[in-house]
DNA sequence: AACATTTAGTTTCATTTGTAACTATACTAG
DNA sequence: CTAGTATAGTTACAAATGAAACTAAATGTT
């Protein structure tokens, strides 16, 4: 049995449109939409993305460790241990120690932590209010589900491990 | 008239939901992507990810200079610059400077890189096809659609400037 | 023609990033 | 209880990145 590559060392037929592969695209887009959008509060707020990242999981979760952060943002960890850091200097956070666990620090926004979120969180309801006009409502929800598949498949992948 | 900082100062109600912020769920995406795709290069063919786009690029456009490279993949030009002088290195490109301009050079691949390149995209595609099953060809199809209208409307964002 | 300005591409330098090593705590098996 | 392994988080080091300075060629202005 043929494998792909075999195949392709007699035909050379076979290519790629980069406008129509999907991976290129996305990640085009990303960036594009990560460029524009860290103007908003990289600029205005003084904050780095991962320091962003980091505010915004914790104004959801209340509370969190570095791991957990981690693992919901798909930062790897120094990323999140510096971002914590500086955001712990700045006095954004609250830490505490677990009591049963005493490497793990539970962290959570201190109320100097929420009023800069809360400040900075309709800029950016607005930035995504301007991006989302380009596009309909059951566009904008297909869209969700769609990303949401395809996050879901490829996390299946054999070559994600 | 209030803008939206002075609303939020008095209204702490508004929250971001990152699950259906589209420019997260878009970043992580592509993250996952880049990260899955470039297994199949980068390791087995021992290319880096900017390495990969000037192959690309080049073995749809025959002939481009680094600035056009540049243009065309998002990437910026010392990226670019040190992509094409790895690859320079290695034997996979052409260079010739322009009769008219002398600091242009135009760039193609050689024959030792359209082989690159061939032996690399059935992996690629493999892996695209992979990718796919998870959503139908009218979703992919919107999808595309949709991805464009984002990139068209971003790309007239204030903020993008 | 002479001088200033722009542009293609490279190089230098500071910052960001990830990998790997490390510290300190917790867990597991004998 | 002790030895070995696993885990949370930090730190040290090396690689990747981007901004700015730079080189060389082109264009524009007087």
């Amino acid at each position: 049995m043929r494998n792909a590559t075999q195949a392709m060392n007699q035909n050379h037929n076979q290519t790629l449109q980069l406008r129509h592969f999907l991976a290129y695209r996305m990640v085009n887009l990303a960036r594009l939409l990560s460029d524009s959008l860290s103007q908003v509060y990289l600029q205005k707020f003084q904050l780095t993305i991962p320091e962003w990242r980091v505010l915004a999981t914790l104004a959801e979760h209340q509370s969190l460790n570095a791991k957990q952060i981690s693992a919901m943002t798909f930062m790897d960890k120094t990323k999140v241990s510096r971002a914590v850091s500086q955001m712990s200097d700045a006095g954004y956070l609250q830490k505490m120690r677990d009591k049963q666990d005493q490497r793990a620090v539970h962290l959570s926004l201190s109320q100097h932590g929420y009023d800069l979120y809360y400040r900075i969180v309709p800029h950016i309801l607005d930035w995504e209010t301007q991006l989302l006009d380009n596009i309909s409502a059951p566009e904008y929800r297909d869209l969700l589900a769609t990303l949401d598949k395809l996050e879901q498949g490829i996390k299946k992948m054999p070559d994600s491990e």
